[in-house]
DNA sequence: TTTT
DNA sequence: TTTT
């Protein structure tokens, strides 16, 4: 349960490519930073000016591994996470807090390199009498199918899928 | 999987009572229909105009119930969810379609009666390391567990978890 | 102003090139359809099931133009909007109704024919001191001042635009 | 133009009442922080868990003159925005960076408490033929005429209507 | 640090 | 610091 809304919406690229960390309990998670830019014509002097904003995306569990292997810097992603401000020390043992936007759905937008655009996360978009688990294991097993290296990813639920467990991510 | 994302985020209130039917197999499946109203200043008159856009909501699984326990006309309610349009026959025989809103995630906005606040639905804004079910689950045994009139509802995943007990996220 | 929220978003690919009309007023309306499709794998069979949901989409003013200008059958698009159900009357007089998305943001995902990845809506993530009025209208302007087929087009307020006295919304 | 998406939505109760700054030019900026909280049953132990996230606020513009005067301590709130890390310098001199949302668009979700349930900001969810210029606006005049102290407040673009120096916030 |  |  939660009590209000925590969402965030992002298109933009990979300013360099993910790392991928694993826990001891075999737990994987993915950090990444992506862009969005925007522009506007200064009231002022007229001219065109252009801000980018960085945000930290932390992909946990399922989403860590597809994160760590088919995107990289320059990859165009959709995400959509929450929020969450991680507390932490600095060397000074100061308190430092930094914002990251844990992802719950990614959707790879690139056309091409071996890169497939599919939705991967807890994305349940769909049907709900007869699924198997999210609309998302499915799509996966398909792609990969194979054990091949998976040219052509497709997408997996966040973290749903009860009976998903032969689903490699 | 989905390619593509599909996404709807409504807040307004309930046109009547919502309704719940239930398929042989058990499962329900709720139907509510919500209003969300814009209101501008016409250019040429000056004079206000407004406009009332009704929604056909679609409350799948453990939803259905708690939406037809909860909600009542006049609800304000915050839903996400996605859009499908039906296809069916009206009595001519002839083709019809209806768009409707399938929820995903829900939350009553509702002060006080009997009533809560809490988020129905899928919504994982939260950890992924130690959590017991989404940040659902948890929620949603804990109000109807009991079978009570449950005065303060919490929470429940979408679609996910009857056996959720033992979900590792 | 409005009393709820009524908020589409959606990402997918253009079913066919965008028909764009024009109003007496000299006012463009540009429609278009969106796919968006899911897949799932079935509970009962275990194979791969697929649904795609098609979306009317409209774009107004301006986007209309822009719509109309860049986007083609194909078209990979981002957008944001809301629901507006029309009622029409089929050709026996009976009342019918269509669900359509009024586009307020749109984003250009394809990689790069001539293309770009403009928002092109009334995108104001950004500043509000020294802005002329939505973080769009510059863009606009430039990419299709001049009359030029615009190989890059930018992005533009879907209804901003200070000098938008003419613009009937 | 906006070369990305960077869109949040949050629904929460503010902390603490807002607090409004004036530039010397006569804008204001609201600031206020908002809490969304999340609880879910720990895996391990089975008991309920509860996270609280504190996001901050700023409301630019027109939006902070109504936030500054509807908002208050406990205020149940909507806000669409978007997300800007600033950085600034600590005692030391050391660069320290803080992540908030740039509210865009705001919806009072209390009951009653003179309150109102507006949407206010550049929410244009509406009418493109027959609008006076976003959807925003016009409702204000109608609530707030008669220059009283508006005690049902109603809605106003974030950053439109240059022109809009009539209306009170 | 990305992208256009 | 809010809310339930």
């Amino acid at each position: 349960m939660a009590r209000g809304v925590n969402k965030v919406i992002l298109i933009g690229n990979l300013g360099k490519d993910p790392e991928t960390r694993y826990f001891p309990s075999g737990d994987a998670v993915t950090n990444a930073t992506l862009a969005t830019t925007e522009s506007w014509k200064d009231k002022q002097s007229g001219e065109m000016k252009e801000a980018t904003e960085w945000h930290n995306l932390v992909f946990p569990g399922k989403l860590a591994e597809i994160a760590g292997k088919y995107l990289k810097k320059g990859s165009k992603v959709y995400v959509e996470g929450s929020l969450r401000t991680r507390k932490w020390q600095d060397k000074e043992g100061k308190d430092r807090y930094t914002t990251e936007i844990r992802v719950q759905d990614m959707q790879m937008l690139d056309g091409k390199p071996g890169g497939g655009t599919g939705n991967f996360g807890d994305d349940r978009s769909g049907g709900y009498e007869q699924r198997g688990g999210g609309s998302g294991g499915g799509g996966y097993e398909r792609s990969s199918g194979g054990g091949r290296s998976a040219p052509a990813p497709a997408s997996a639920p966040a973290d749903s899928g009860f009976e998903d467990d032969d689903i490699p991510f």
